[in-house]
DNA sequence: CGGGATCCTTCTTGATACTG
DNA sequence: CAGTATCAAGAAGGATCCCG
């Protein structure tokens, strides 16, 4: 969603959707929020969870998170380069959030044709 | 997000999150579908609730938004032109991601400066 | 290993003007 | 009222090559 991030403007109500939409937005922050869930990660074993990253794009997306106080980085002043990611405790209050995501991805995968299944009591 | 939506391809688990993702991702989806929670909207009520959206930007989310089958779109044949959106199931079935995304904006508002304030009981 | 710096292409959005 | 059509700008994403 180009236009400027955090723009900040005179919003309805639905706003609030808005602004935390933005945040998670950007083609990976989903995934890796949702990987950095269960631990802290290091640059290519996120690059690894990821198929078809670019190290550019993994790294804008990881730094942009950053910037947004989603996500940790901690470099390692090592002779192999060693920096891990993990969530703040803002990041990781998203979680609700992320598992609500990936709850519908799950039971509503593309296949929008039925729309609704019989949803049994699988709440 | 760029990218020919839906492009469906091999992904790690969190893709889940990305496939939600990117049928409310677009600049005024997430706040449309928040507005048509309360119910069916006209076009120009829906653009009314929106600050700033211009005809083509309202027209072409709500016409993804209908491709994805998240909304309904009914053309009445008057005189003076009126259709009217409202949810489908399966847009329905989306409230409480946006309810999550919503709760989660209405506390961390852009001011990523304390990360998670007091939140009394204040829901 | 974990990037930084460039260059390029595509998608998205905005601004306008016109129409049934 | 509810769009459609065009034009143009800008942002997001991709491909490459270089570096400590």
């Amino acid at each position: 969603m180009p236009r400027t991030r955090h723009h900040r403007g005179a919003c309805s109500p639905g706003c609030a959707v808005e602004a935390t939409l933005r945040l998670i937005d950007g083609k990976w922050k989903g995934v890796i929020l949702y990987h950095l869930m269960e631990g802290t990660l290091r640059f290519n074993e996120i690059r690894r969870r990821l198929t078809n990253v670019t190290q550019r794009m993994l790294t804008n997306q990881l730094r942009e998170m950053e910037a947004d106080g989603l996500i940790a980085r901690k470099v390692y002043a090592e002779v192999p380069p060693k920096v891990e990611y993990s969530l703040t405790a803002r990041g990781r209050s998203l979680e609700p959030v992320i598992h609500a995501l990936k709850v519908w991805g799950d039971r509503h995968v593309e296949l929008h044709d039925d729309a609704a299944p019989t949803v049994r009591s699988a709440a």
